[in-house]
This record gives C-alpha cells, structure tokens and sequence, in this order.
RNA sequence: GGGCCAGUAGCUCAGCUUGGAUAUAUCAACUACCAAAAAGAGCGGCAGCCUUCUAAGCUGUAGGCCGGGGGUUCGAAUCCUCCCUGGCCCGCCA
C-alpha cells in the first residue's frame, strides 16, 4: 500500500473507531482519488451519512500527501496531492526500473510449481496452451516477488495411452514428433473397430511394468521423442521447465511402497474386495457417490493417485507446491489434498483451468478435432510479418514473434481461468483492441519519444512535477501507483489475468494521452517532467508485459 | 441422482472473494399517482480524425430487466435460496 492511502486510513481510523476502513475509488477523478463511504456508521450514530460525512470533514487537516476533503453525498472524498504522489511514483518507478512493481514478498521462500505436464502422446492443442502459459506466468511473478522458483513438468509416461501409440508405433520406424498425432488418431480408430487390440496394448503396459527392457526401451523412445517435440514447440514460447519428473521413476520404486505404509498408519487404508489398496475419504465433503481413493490394482501394482501422492509428498519436502490443473481434475486434486492431509503434509495449492472449445463442439485428441498449438502458432507469425511488410516493406523474423507469440499469450492470459474459452481464428489472430499488440504499440509510442527527446534520464525533485498538471496525467500516475498492489494481489490469488487486464487500461490511457498532449513540442519545463512519466509507462508496460512473457518492441 | 464452475450489449470478456455515487439512516404516520433517476471495455455496426511525438492509434454514436424467480439490506451484477442453460467430475485412465 503506498502511503497516500495509508495517511488518509489511519486518519479515518482515529476519528472512526472502525478497525476496517474500506477506501473506494469515485466513479470520477475530478470527485476526488479516495472515497469513504459513510452508511456504514449511520445506524451506530443515528444520523445521515451526509451529516457524518460533512462532520469527519471538518476534522480533516490538510497534510503533505493529501491536500483537500469534499463531501459528495454521502461520500467523503479524499483528494492527494497530485505534485507529491507524482513526484513520489515516477521516482519510484525510475528508481526502481526492472524492480518497480514487486514487494519481495517471496524472499527467502523455495516453491515448486508444476503446469503443462501434457500426456506424452502428440503436439499440445491450444487448450493445452492455456495450462502452459497460466503456469509459465505463474512462475514469472512469483521470481518477480523474490521466490526461488523450481518449474516442474511432470511426463505421465507408463499410461495406456501411451501404450496405445507404442501399439500404433510398432510397425514403422524412424518415427519423428510430427508423425505422432497421425500414429495416435489412427490407433484409436483402429482400438474402436477391435477391442482386442486394447487388450494388446494394455499387455504392452503390464510388461512395461514387470521390468521388460525390450519394452521400456519402445516406450522410451516414443516418449522421448514426444516430450522433445513437446517442450520445443513451448519454448519457442519462451517457456522453459527445470525438471522433467517421469511417472515411470515411481513405478515399482521405494517410494509408492512407503506412501502406501505412510497411509496404512492413518487407518483409513483398507484392501477391497479386488485385492486393491484403497482409501477411505469420508468426512472430506467431496462430491462422490463413494468416497474412496484407489491406489492399487489387485496385483498390487500402483496407480497413478499412489504415484501422484509420492511424487506430492517429494515436491512439497523443498517447498511450496503449486500445480495448475484442468477443470476436470478439480476432483482429483481435492482427493490428492484429503490424502495429503491425512499424512499432516501440506497440501498443494491448485490453478484450476476452464476447457477450450471450437466452435464445433469440445476438441479432443483422440478424434483430431483439435487446433494444434504450432499451427496456431504458425499463423499467427505469417499474419505479424504480412503486418510488419505493410508498414516497413519487410519484417524482421524477431518483432514477427514477438507480436505472434504476444498476441496468443495475451489472448489466453486475459481470460479468467475458470471461463471456457471458444477458439475462434479471427479473434485469435486480431492485433488490434484487448490484445498484445495494442500495448506493445503503446510501448513502442512511448519509446520512439524518448529516443528522439534524447534527454538524460535524471530524478528531478521537488516542484518539478508540479508541470504534470493535466488531468490526463493525473490518473496515468494514478495507475502507475496502482501496479504494486495488482501485481501483489496476482500473486497471492495466482492470477495472472490481472495483470494483463491492468496492463490494457494502462496502455489505454497512455493512448489517449498521446493523442491530446503533446510532448516533445511542449514547453521546455512541461516537456522534461513529460519525459519523465512518459518513461516509466513504459517502464511499467515492460515490467508487466514480462510476468505475462510477452516481448516488448521499441519499434513497430 | 449428487458435487464444482460459468451465464453481464449481436459476439468476446472486465467487475463478484471485501455490496455503495443525484445520499438524507432509525422510529411513526401516509404509502395513490407522477417525474427524475450514468453498468465497464474490446470486436463487429454507423459517423468522423493522418503535411502535427508511429492510424496495430484516437473521438463520437447506437447497443444491457448483469440467465429467471424469490429473499437479506438503507443499498444487490456482487450475499442467500430455488429454477433454467452450458462446461467439468462422481472405483482398478492418467
């Protein structure tokens, strides 16, 4: 919180008695920048809000943050000092630099996030996407506030539909990523007209089990090209991983058996009537029929919850653990966390995800109905360079990518997760509005400024801001001030739409601006403190537009 | 059948966790009519703005019973409840 509103909270603390003061902000900058509401202490002091408003007012002592009060209604607005917190935000900010915006929170602190972890099975569709970018910003902010971040992918490599694609592999070789998706429509296709190769690919996966070399090396390969093919689409994204955990590690491994000894000593493990290791979760409230966890099959041999829980329990061991999730493993995850609790080990903090539709109903791998992230991705570079030849006759490979992948990014990120999103080709590829390229625009505007002003970056003091006297200019350091706060709230809800959504209405105002203030052309006096806050919106555009792993541009 | 999430302009979405912008509480009486009552963007539509720091921009305009009904409250898009529609989930897939 900055000390503008921290001054006028405790004022209202001293002659309220109230231990919560909620400011708002007026619908109007010219009604003031903090509003007090007064219904509240209506009934406690048996008089009109307004009555309490004009009285609170006349307690009020201008100070140096905040000048004036006003009573509007039943409103007491607050009204600081615009030299002050101008004089106060844009040295921060140029203080501050790459810095300005985090509260170092993190410090200190180790976490694990986890996201992607895509089956091994084909190049990622965009709903997959969402799960990579949500995850890759996530890690973003939380180093930007100090944590020391270790980026997890886990690969689900011993499942039956990997044994599927082994199945589908069988016959072909030198098998590259791009084959994949075609291997695994087809043998699902193929498994739908005759169930009896489902069974020859579950047998695959139970020899797989049993420690065949022959097949572990087939699964190998498959996986290992997959997972390439995989992680080199993302990080042509910019989007990189630590670790890869392989499920396969915790097959018949230590550590599934002392999970399950960990669990025995709960006493809500039980052997079912299948010979299976299951656990009772009664009492969590989850919404099941039978609240139970399977753990084992009647032979004994794991499944993917014990194997999940043991993995769990080694992230959580080096830090906090936080895995973004798609909405249909909402569940799941609640019944990972009830087991997680039982053994008094913390639990790990989800970023659940709505599914991506088409227009023509859900996307599903398996019947090919998909758009693949790199073609997305594909057209979305062919439309920034055809973009980037209208205007400069040629495009540079460099600023095509960084307004594609931009604009894909913020497309995904603008959208609270829990919204299903409709992919649709025409908004996806749009550059103009709510999107990326906007901003980086905006960006781009503030930069060719500076570059012709050829002024030295240097912190003047004093009544020096006291220039910035445009109303315009008083709310775009008004949300200059604000980004701290947003960036601190992203991090704590694990929200990276905020930032984006605050990143727009920055560049929005920096636009209007633009076109109603003149900067290079102004008064000598007018136009340095112009400088001044022209660079740190750009500042703060870049620093934002990093958390969400979007490029700025000083040119385009 | 049960659980979780979503429903805001033609389309895509902010805002909802923490209720607030033409206020006048509470109590009593009157309580019939009338008037006045600003919900935020983008896209798309319509009308404008490039010899002026980059028009991927800006300005104006039309477009909303905030899914529907009840309730709580001085005040509800926001809280509670029921219903409708869509997404996801509910024992040996991962």
């Amino acid at each position: 919180m900055n000390n503008f509103k921290e001054s006028i909270i405790n004022f209202l603390k001293k002659e309220t008695n109230l231990e919560n003061i909620e400011l708002e902000t007026p619908p109007n900058p010219e009604m003031g920048d903090y509003a007090f509401p007064c219904f509240v202490l209506s009934k406690e002091l048996k008089k009109s809000p307004n009555e309490i408003a004009q009285e609170l007012s006349k307690k009020f002592k201008p100070n140096d943050f905040v000048s004036d009060v006003k009573v509007i209604g039943s409103y007491l607005n607050f009204f600081l000092n615009k030299n002050k917190i101008a004089e106060q935000t844009i040295r921060q900010v140029l203080k501050q630099n790459n810095r300005y915006g985090t509260s170092n929170i993190g410090k200190n602190k180790t976490t694990m996030v986890e996201h992607t972890s895509i089956n091994p099975n084909a190049s990622p569709h965009v709903g997959r996407a969402r799960n990579a970018l949500i995850g890759d910003s996530i890690v973003r902010i939380l180093k930007f506030q100090g944590y020391n971040v270790e980026t997890h992918y886990f690969v689900n490599d011993v499942g039956k539909q990997i044994a599927m694609l082994v199945l589908g592999a069988e016959s072909k070789k030198n098998i590259i990523f791009k084959d994949l998706l075609g291997i695994y429509i087809d043998i699902n296709k193929k498994i739908e007209q005759n169930p009896e190769l489902e069974k020859q690919a579950l047998g695959l996966l139970s020899r797989l089990e049993k420690g065949d070399k022959k097949i572990k090396k087939k699964f190998e390969k498959i996986v290992h090209t997959c997972v390439k093919g995989q992680a080199n689409i993302l990080s042509e994204l910019g989007i990189q991983y630590d670790v890869f955990d392989y499920e396969s590690r915790y097959l018949r491994s230590k550590k599934t058996d002392e999970t399950l000894k960990l669990l025995e000593k709960t006493g809500k493990l039980f052997i079912d009537g299948f010979n299976r290791w299951v656990l009772d979760q009664k009492g969590y409230g989850l919404g099941m029929k039978v609240p139970v966890l399977v753990l084992t099959r009647g032979d004994g041999t794991s499944l993917y919850p014990l194997r999940d829980i043991a993995y769990a329990i080694e992230l959580t061991k080096k830090g906090t653990y936080i895995v973004v999730l798609g909405e249909d493993q909402k569940l799941y995850n609640e019944q990972i966390n009830a087991a997680l609790k039982e053994l008094e080990i913390f639990q790990r903090k989800v970023v659940h995800y709505s599914f991506v539709l088409l227009q023509e109903g859900k996307m599903s791998t398996r019947k090919g109905n998909i758009v693949l992230l790199e073609d997305f991705m594909k057209e979305a570079l062919s439309k920034a360079k055809e973009e980037l030849k209208k205007r400069y006759g040629n495009a540079d490979e460099k600023s095509a990518r960084a307004i594609a992948y931009g604009a894909i990014k913020y497309g995904i990120l603008k959208v609270s997760p829990e919204k299903n999103v409709v992919f649709d080709w025409s908004h996806a590829l749009s550059f103009e509005g709510e999107t990326a390229p906007y901003i980086q625009y905006a960006y781009a505007r503030a930069s060719s400024i500076l570059k012709k002003s050829k002024s030295k970056k240097s912190l003047h003091r004093g009544d020096f801001f006291a220039n910035l006297k445009e109303k315009e200019e008083a709310e775009l350091i008004r949300i200059l001030s604000n980004f701290p706060e947003v960036v601190g709230k992203a991090t704590n809800e694990l929200r990276p739409h905020l930032i984006a959504n605050y990143l727009y209405s920055l560049a929005q105002k920096f636009n209007e601006y633009y076109h109603i203030h003149q900067i290079l052309k102004a008064d000598k006096s007018i136009r340095d403190a112009r400088i001044m806050l022209i660079s740190a919106v750009r500042q703060v555009i870049k620093n934002g537009l990093n958390l969400l792993g979007i490029d700025v541009l000083e040119r385009m």
